[in-house]
DNA sequence: ATGGCGGTGGAGCACCGA
C-alpha cells in the first residue's frame, strides 16, 4: 500500500483555497505540509477542509507566516514550537501521523525591507532561527523514530537550482552563513526525496509573481522534503508538479510529491 | 530583484515575499 504526501507553499491558505481543493480532490493525499498559510486559526478554512476529507493542525498568526498539516488520518502529538526556538514567528508545527514524525518548517527569508537594504536583523533571525532548528533536529533523528520533513527551506542549496546564479550570489538565498547551516541541515541522517529520483539540475519550485518570471522560466528550488535513513527504502518517486504555476490563481510555489510505501 | 505581482490589513497605501 503506498501513500502520497505533499509540500507545498501556498501563499495564503484563504486565498488558494480554489486550487487548494482541486487539487486535494483530484489527487487525494494522504498528508499535506503547507507553509505561509497566511492566517489565524479563526480564519483558517477548517469546515471546508473538513468537508474534503482532511483533518487539520495549525501553527497560525494574522497575514505572514504560518504552517499546517492536513491528513485524512489521524495527527496527534502536535507541537508548534521547539527548544530554544525564537517564539515571535508561526514557522514550525510537527505532528504525528501513522508512525512518522511529520515536521512542517517554514525558514526565514532573510531579505531586509526594501527601503532598509542594509538591515541585517532578518538575516540574523534566519541565521539563529536554522540554527536552534538544525540542533532540534539533531535530537529528534537521534530518537530513532521514522521522520519525514518538509517545507519551504529558503535556501538556494547549489548554483543549478537556480536560473541565473549570479543574481543572487551573496544574498540571502545563497550566501555562505545560509549555505553552511543548510548542510549542517542535509548532513543529518536523512535523505532528500527528490534527489533520490532526480539528479538533473535546473528543477524549480518557486517562480516568483513578478517580472514575468514564469514565462521566462526564472524558478528557483526553494522546497525540499526529507526522510530519515530509516525512510529511503520505502520512497517510491518524488516529482514537483510544474504544471500547477499555469493554473487559475496560481501560488509562486508549486506542489512537492512524494510516494511512500 | 523590483515600478512592473499578489497577498494582507483595513479602508490609503504600507509592508511582505524572494
Amino acid at each position: 500500500m503506498s501513500c502520497l504526501l505533499m509540500s507545498w507553499n501556498v501563499a495564503s491558505i484563504r486565498a488558494r483555497m480554489g486550487l487548494l481543493s482541486q487539487v486535494l480532490s483530484t489527487q487525494q493525499p494522504d498528508i499535506v505540509l503547507l507553509q505561509e498559510v497566511k492566517t489565524l486559526p479563526e480564519q483558517f478554512p477548517w469546515e471546508q477542509l473538513k468537508d474534503l476529507g482532511y483533518q487539520a493542525v495549525l501553527s497560525g498568526e494574522k497575514a505572514f507566516n504560518g504552517v499546517a498539516i492536513l491528513a485524512k488520518e489521524p495527527l496527534t502529538e502536535v507541537k508548534t514550537a521547539f527548544d530554544d526556538m525564537p517564539q515571535t514567528q508561526a514557522r514550525f508545527i510537527q505532528a504525528r501521523w501513522h508512525d512518522y514524525t511529520v515536521v512542517c518548517v517554514y525558514v526565514p527569508n532573510g531579505a531586509p525591507p526594501m527601503n532598509q537594504p542594509e538591515d541585517t536583523s532578518r538575516l540574523a533571525y534566519k541565521l539563529a532561527w536554522f540554527d536552534a532548528f538544525n540542533a532540534y533536529m539533531k535530537t529528534l533523528l537521534a530518537e530513532g523514530r521514522p521522520v519525514i520533513l518538509g517545507g519551504d527551506f529558503n535556501v538556494i542549496a547549489q548554483p543549478t537550482d537556480v536560473y541565473n546564479p549570479d543574481v543572487f550570489a551573496g544574498g540571502v538565498l545563497m550566501c555562505d552563513e545560509v549555505l553552511e547551516r543548510f548542510d549542517r541541515l542535509q548532513k543529518l541522517p536523512m535523505v532528500n526525496a527528490l534527489r533520490c529520483f532526480h539528479k538533473e539540475p535546473h528543477l524549480y519550485s518557486f517562480w516568483d509573481f513578478q517580472g514575468g518570471a514564469w514565462q521566462r522560466n526564472n524558478g528557483i528550488l526553494l522546497d525540499a522534503v526529507f526522510v530519515s535513513a530509516d525512510v529511503k527504502d520505502r520512497l517510491q518517486d518524488a516529482y514537483l508538479q510544474k504544471e500547477l504555476r499555469a493554473a487559475e490563481k496560481p501560488s509562486d510555489h508549486v506542489p512537492l510529491c512524494v510516494k511512500l510505501n
